[in-house]
DNA sequence: CCTGAAAGCCCCATGTT
DNA sequence: AACATGGGGCTTTCAGG
């Protein structure tokens, strides 16, 4: 051990902040004066912790949840990357052109079976194959790719 | 074929409303004054035309986005399932099971080698054991699980 | 369908406890 | 750290093109 545990965590959140995150995250557009009254504070605190919780990090951002198949991209797939070399510097070029892949909604670089998981949403099934060949499979490092269609989503609990 | 194809697309989306639901991808907090500046529009034309889409469901919700370690659950994992049987009664009573999986950002019902792809984020490495082995293989349907953790998650372009 | 104006409400800086 | 206040800005409705 060559450090030890902070005694009192800069990042702790109090019960406050998580019931003000759980509103954000279900609505988003909530305003403050609503959100204040919700939680029962004045409306000067409660955006001073919004605020607070913004410059943290903590709240990264606020996004509008669109229906993808309305916007022109209605088939959804999962690409699984296995690669043929984990060197460090082989993996760090395959992540800037996997940050390049058009329709990605989620690059995971994972452990086990594969190496990378990547989520994407396209406007056909053509799109995809070519999205595949010429995004994924073009890099030297690829040894296999596996795709697979997304049928549906299934509405979770969330985490929050 | 027993339909034909609309005349008219009722879903249509035009030039303003792309860019509309562009800018609130990106920033979901923008005022409606601000994005009806940037669009070149009124106010009041501005606000009718997002009014419209979230009626019409293109615009789902507005959610923050919430850095997930920040609030306890600093470990997330894919746990990718394959089913012994595709009865439709079956896959459906295992739907409601794992929709109530606690900690779940994201299922996926996909089609090729596994049948669901489960994306978690939880508190501990013990709590996703017990996730996996209460959650997901109680279900007799379920033949095979594999947890795959995150390392990291890769930022892309984006669909829109 | 889009606009402009007007009433009302919200945001948020400031000062106080 | 939390609260009360007020001016300026934003939201929203509605009549009209």
């Amino acid at each position: 051990m060559t450090k030890s545990p902070p005694t009192s965590d800069p990042a702790a959140l109090d019960a406050l902040d998580r019931r003000l995150l759980t509103e954000l995250a279900v609505d988003g557009r909530i305003t403050n004066s609503a959100l204040a009254r919700r939680l029962g504070v004045a409306e000067s605190t409660c955006l001073q912790r919004v605020r607070a919780l913004r410059e943290r990090g903590v709240i990264r951002g606020v996004h509008a949840d669109i229906d993808l198949a309305a916007v022109g991209y209605p088939i959804q797939a999962v690409v699984k990357v296995r690669l043929g070399s984990h060197n460090r510097d082989h993996v760090a070029s395959f992540h800037e052109v996997i940050a390049q892949v058009p329709g990605a909604l989620r690059i995971l670089h994972v452990g086990g079976e594969d190496d990378y998981l990547i989520h994407v949403a396209v406007a056909s099934t053509q799109e995809l194959r070519d999205l595949v060949l010429e995004h994924v499979n073009v890099h030297p490092v690829v040894r296999h790719t596996e795709t697979q269609i997304v049928f549906e989503e299934i509405p979770g609990v969330g985490v929050l």
